[in-house]
DNA sequence: TGGCCTCGAGTTCA
DNA sequence: CTCGAGGCCA
């Protein structure tokens, strides 16, 4: 591709995505990827100027003004900041040189603050009263929204003076305007349940209800502001530090970020970006960075701007948490209860500072909403900072036959399951498809073996993946029974064997001696799992919808294991929580033959545990109570406290709803205890939770 | 019957 | 964390 189309290709692709972003309201690309365009485009202009046009996007900042909307000239342009992306901590270095040069001896001090992903509005205030507010627009030129503005309750109508004290003639606030995370996707499920569209992401959110030409629907809409900064200024003595005046706009009825600080040098910012960034998550609000400004005003002003960006701030960004790459697989994988999940293999990208490679793309009705196929262009993003999640497709970007037509068909499930050839059955109602092999499917079987193992279940320690893989591979363990059959031969034979598949050179050979250690452990992992508890067991055999809470319940109630399986359906239904589905799921299990002998066999391999009458109803200062622990106890873990409770009859449950009756906050909670006081629900700190089992005499007292 | 609450199951990467 | 679905109550 020549400079000449690779610069029309970008233009052309940032124009659809100004249109889309701007006209449209609804985003179709990362930001980070359209900054990387624009980056490439000035690069590409700069290296042929003969290529440069005066209507390039690049001549622009962002926003053609709406037609909709009055223009409003800037007094004070409205600059951008120069943005330096995470991981360049030398741009950052620079800056504090450049600094640091300039303002004569000492480290510099700087005014930081978080980056609101918002939009930038500027507040004219004549005689203290609120006479016009604007959009940034391209920083010269912005939009009138003044009656938009209006609506937003934090915004002062009228500045906050003391009595007695003459307002400024004139005062030009800067600000975010944003829409909270919480507010955001309150909205959203109101607007989905009223059946209309819901809003892309906050940033867009704010953007679009602010561009609304009717007031009353920017009304409705959650917004919030925080000021950042003045413009021109009449009547009124600025103090003489950044963070001084940010502080005089507070007393004047301005909110402001709380994460507003002061740091010194270049280590300061830096420790100030890793403290935001990792907490980031947790805010109630969304941001792309910080921003760092020279405290000193005067200093600021002497350091001038560079085009419209001022020299003593820059935008020091987070990793991007959506960004673009290309599907080159779709495969499925089988579950332990043989649901057939589609999961795409991507072009390895980061994604908020980590490597994404694959995304799970849940089941068939998702892959067809979205319409992914190999080959594709997508946008990943990790859902709640974790999990990565295919967003949309760039259809634009579909690689095309000659003929237009799309190179990939669309995805099909396959009829038969890749690892057992069994056919695959979708059940009228259902949203997944199921591997109909049962056990005879090999990955059934290895994921059974891994439930079974895992932590909350069995806790078999030194039970991995790798292991379960090669122990069904190569016939060494078919059932759960066969674990506790394992002897040390056994496993160092099917190592041997698993070495020489994989072309290893046997350790034997190299060294002389056998290393044992692992194999070692394991047989010790397996040994202590014989001392169990009933739920662990419940729990590890995967009864079908027999999960950790229905096990602990079914434990309770029957005492025993014989007990529960002498139950007939209809003792099932009596257990709480258990229904129709469930119980005819448990009498099914324990009426095959052979999970009958499974179970006789590991008791006779020696697995034990401690059996009891039926208790029937929890019992209890707490007992019928739903309660909730979230964030970090410093006297123990959540598990401990939520057994305490539990012994005192309570139910310990994820997440807050209106029936929770009492939601236990350790430090750093977050939106479950902003949703519990919102309910009003009872909320205790650790130390009521510890003087509350202290009095229970579940806790030694001091 | 509809509308919560919960639970179960599946998922990624370091 | 998120989706889907089971259980329960009005």
């Amino acid at each position: 591709m020549t400079a000449a189309d690779r610069i029309d290709e970008l233009r052309r692709w940032i124009a659809e995505a100004d249109r889309a972003y701007y006209q449209l309201d609804a985003p179709t690309v990362p930001d980070a990827e359209y900054d990387r365009w624009i980056r490439e485009l000035q690069a590409l202009e700069a290296a042929h100027p003969a290529l440069s046009r005066p209507d390039s996007p690049t001549r622009r900042v962002a926003g053609a003004p709406s037609p909709a909307f009055a223009e409003v000239r800037h007094a004070q342009p409205m600059g951008s900041l120069r943005t330096v992306m995470a991981d360049d901590e030398a741009a950052v270095a620079a800056f504090v040189e450049r600094i640091r040069k300039a303002g004569g001896e000492g480290e510099p001090r700087f005014s930081v603050e978080p980056k609101i992903d918002g939009l930038a509005v500027s507040l004219r205030y004549e005689n203290g009263l609120l006479v016009q507010g604007a959009t940034r627009g391209d920083g010269a030129t912005g939009e009138e929204v003044t009656a938009n503005l209006r609506t937003i309750r934090a915004l002062p109508l009228a500045l906050r003076l003391p009595p007695g004290q003459t307002p400024p003639a004139l005062l030009e606030v800067r600000g975010e305007v944003h829409m909270p995370k919480a507010a955001f996707e309150r909205y959203n499920a109101q607007a989905i349940a009223r059946g209309e569209k819901p809003l892309a992401n906050p940033r867009n959110g704010a953007a679009g209800s602010l561009r609304q030409l009717d007031a009353r629907i920017s009304a409705g809409r959650p917004l919030a502001f925080f000021a950042y900064g003045v413009g021109q200024v009449a009547g009124l003595e600025l103090p003489p530090t950044h963070s001084a005046t940010l502080r005089l706009l507070g007393t004047f009825g301005f909110p402001l970020a709380r994460e507003i600080d002061v740091a010194t040098g270049l280590e300061g910012l830096l420790a100030y970006h890793r403290r935001i960034g990792a907490a980031r998550a947790a805010l109630p609000y969304e941001i792309d960075g910080v921003v760092y400004k020279v405290d000193d005003r005067a200093l600021h002003e002497v350091l001038g701007s560079t085009g419209r960006e001022p020299n003593g701030s820059i935008a020091h960004k987070f990793p991007a948490q959506e960004e673009l790459t290309v599907v080159e697989g779709i495969d499925v994988q089988v579950g332990r209860t043989g649901a057939i999940t589609p999961v795409a293999r991507l072009q390895a990208v980061s994604v908020g500072g980590v490597t994404v490679t694959n995304a799970s793309l849940h089941n068939a009705d998702q892959i067809a909403r979205l319409d992914v196929r190999v080959g594709d262009t997508v946008v990943v993003r990790r859902a709640g900072d974790v999990i990565p999640e295919v967003l949309r497709v760039l259809p634009e970007r579909r690689p095309c036959r000659a003929d237009g037509s799309p190179q990939h068909p669309a995805f099909a499930l396959p009829a038969h399951c890749p690892e057992c050839g069994s056919a695959i059955e979708r059940a009228e109602d259902e949203a997944v498809a199921r591997c109909s092999g049962g056990l005879h499917c090999p990955a059934q079987r290895k994921q059974a073996l891994l439930h079974f193992a895992s932590r909350r279940a069995m806790n078999i320690e030194g039970l991995g993946e790798r292991l379960v893989e090669d122990l069904v591979d190569f016939g060494a363990v078919k059932t759960v029974v066969d674990l506790y059959r394992l002897s040390l031969d056994d496993l160092l034979a099917m190592k041997r064997r698993a070495d020489a598949r994989d072309g290893v050179m046997a350790e034997t050979v190299k060294s002389g001696k056998i290393p044992t250690r692992w194999a070692e452990n394991l047989l010790g992992g397996i040994d202590q799992s014989r001392n169990t508890t009933l739920e662990r067991l419940l729990f590890a055999l995967g009864i079908r919808e027999v999960g950790e809470a229905t096990a602990k319940q079914l434990a309770r109630w029957f005492g025993s294991l014989d007990a529960l399986m002498a139950a007939d359906v209809e003792a099932l239904l009596a257990v709480p929580d258990v229904g129709p589905v469930v119980s005819a799921r448990i009498h099914g299990f324990f009426a095959e033959p052979q999970h009958r002998a499974i179970i006789a066999e590991l008791r006779a391999a020696g697995l034990h545990w401690p059996e009891g009458p039926a208790q029937g109803m929890a019992q209890g200062p707490l007992a019928g109570k739903s309660v909730v622990l979230t964030g970090s106890l410093d006297s123990f873990t959540r598990e401990v406290a939520g057994a305490h409770l539990e012994a005192l009859g309570a139910k310990v449950v994820g997440s807050v709803s209106k029936k929770t009756a009492l939601l236990i906050a350790g430090e750093e909670a977050g939106s479950k205890l902003d949703k519990a006081r919102e309910l009003g629900i009872e909320v205790w700190d650790e130390a009521a939770l510890i003087a509350f089992l202290q009095a229970q005499g579940r806790l030694p007292s001091v």
